[in-house]
RNA sequence: GGCGCUAUCGUCUAGUGGCCCAGGACGCAUCCCUCUCACGGAUGAAACACGGGUUCGAUUCCCGUUAGCGCUACCA
């Protein structure tokens, strides 16, 4: 049976790059029907944070990514375990003491070569490789001596990490060779890269999971669009559901080069998928937000709420974006954009035309889009105008903004009661020429 | 520097010797829809790094060059 892992070390947030190591594991052990483990690398004493355990746990949570082992391994709980395969090592003669250091050897001359399952046979000559430090001498292993034992230990068959590990490889396969245990399968998968090749880091913006997160996007978009990095299922489709994702994947489509992390289609799928989301799934997602920014008073009507996120749907590309365009609605500080005040309100004649719409506006005897339009479009033809010149300055003057939703759908989910005050003062103070 | 990995439109990629004067998607441009912005629809510009082989025929196989990245810790 297919078993695999992935091992954090606790001393950061879940990088972007990690988790798309930790959704290819996932997303293989799911297509074979094996066994995803997660397993904690906290054998760094100084930079490990239980606090860091926490945010990566939860990250994984939120993409979707569950594991099957029900206690999770900490190697700093293993101890006992490496010393005393280090201690045999020693007895052996092929390590030795430095200090509280114990060292393995490596002879030179020798190649190592491996089948990687993405990048074909590699070959290493040990000459390249200096002895390796196997417990340092605070009495914790290092990496490579852990992880040999660990995925030995729990019959880890495949070992699928990012690219950068495939130098550590031969050193692992060397410890795996002289402690006569079984080599697992390796598959090396492409970087993530930033916009400049070098590999993803924080210089190049947002990197963990979790400000992707408060940011507004969804876990299934940030799945679907981490499983295209590296990994395609061949022909045309992008936009698939995790059950389909799980049906392709397979470890022969991963590719050999390092692919950059596009913001720009990452938004663009996540508009997709806020798009085609039900009203049900996303209003509660809305509200959250909402309610971080301190908009959602209790008196606000749910159905209505409701109404302004299909308005708005088609137009936000994060669930954040939505809070953006939509403040004007929620509060009552209208986020008046210069440009727009000046290009659409700051114009002859403009205050006269909002001040009689106004009117018009406040003599409707039912509020809804057809009455709102009629009333635009036949004060228009009275004064000669055409709609849109009555339309803009009051999209404008109720939303602060140039761009957004049809004018009536618009005041007619503001209501009457925000639309004529800001109608008014619109016109006494911000169409001053 | 040494060692290793990689090389198709700006980006993510399809393509495994002829189906490719290279397909899709994002982005970009134009048009349609239209009160603006989106959505949706249509069209367009845009790539096989370079040089040698192998072959009747190379994006696809081999070699080299160049370039980029990664590793080179008692970090993981």
């Amino acid at each position: 049976m297919v078993k695999v892992r992935f091992a954090p070390s606790p001393t950061g947030y879940l990088h972007v790059g990690s988790a798309r190591t930790a959704l290819f594991n996932w997303l293989f052990a799911r297509h074979e029907g094996g066994q995803f483990f997660l397993r904690v690398e906290d054998t760094d004493l100084i930079r490990s944070k239980p606090e860091f355990l926490e945010e990566i746990i939860a990250s994984l949570k939120w993409l979707g990514l569950n594991w099957d082992n029900t206690t999770l391994e900490y190697q700093s709980k293993r101890l006992e375990k490496y010393r005393a395969k280090a201690e045999e090592l020693l007895q052996r003669g092929v390590a030795y003491k430095d200090g509280e250091a114990i060292i393995f050897k490596v002879t030179p001359g020798q190649i190592i070569s491996f089948d990687d399952v993405v990048h074909g046979p590699v070959q290493f000559n040990t000459l390249d490789i200096k002895d390796q430090v196997l417990i340092k001498s605070d009495g914790m292993p290092t990496y490579n001596f852990a992880c040999v034992i660990d995925d030995s230990d729990f019959g880890i068959t495949h070992v699928i990490r990012g690219d950068d590990h495939i130098s550590n490889t031969p050193k692992q396969i060397l410890l795996y060779q002289t402690m006569n245990l079984p080599i697992p399968k390796f598959v090396h998968i492409p970087l993530i890269l930033g916009t400049d090749r070098s590999r993803l880091s924080k210089r190049h913006g947002a990197t963990s999971i979790q400000e992707y997160k408060n940011a507004g996007y969804l876990p299934d978009a940030m799945v679907n669009f981490l499983s295209l990095l590296g990994w395609s299922p061949g022909g045309d489709r992008e936009i698939l559901p995790i059950e389909e994702i799980i049906k392709e994947f397979d470890l022969k489509r991963i590719g050999k080069t390092g692919a950059m992390f596009d913001l720009t289609k990452l938004s663009w799928m996540n508009s997709q998928y806020l798009q085609k989301m039900p009203i049900e799934q996303l209003l509660p997602l809305a509200k959250e937000a909402l309610n971080a920014h301190g908009w959602l008073n209790g008196t606000l009507d749910p159905a209505w709420v409701a109404q302004v996120v299909e308005l708005y749907k088609t137009r936000i590309e994060t669930v954040e974006d939505f809070c953006k365009q939509t403040r004007g609605l929620f509060t009552d500080e209208i986020p008046f954009d210069p440009e727009a005040v000046a290009l659409r309100l700051k114009q002859p004649g403009v205050a006269e035309r909002l001040t009689k719409y106004a009117a018009k506006l406040e003599a409707l005897p039912k509020w809804d889009t057809a009455g709102i339009e009629a009333a635009c479009r036949a004060l228009a033809t009275e004064l000669g105008l055409k709609a849109a010149d009555l339309i803009h300055p009051t999209r404008v003057a109720v939303t602060g903004r140039s761009v957004g939703p049809s004018l009536f759908h618009i005041l007619e989910v503001a209501g009457r009661d925000r639309t004529i005050p800001r109608l008014k003062s619109a016109a006494s103070t911000l169409c001053a020429l």
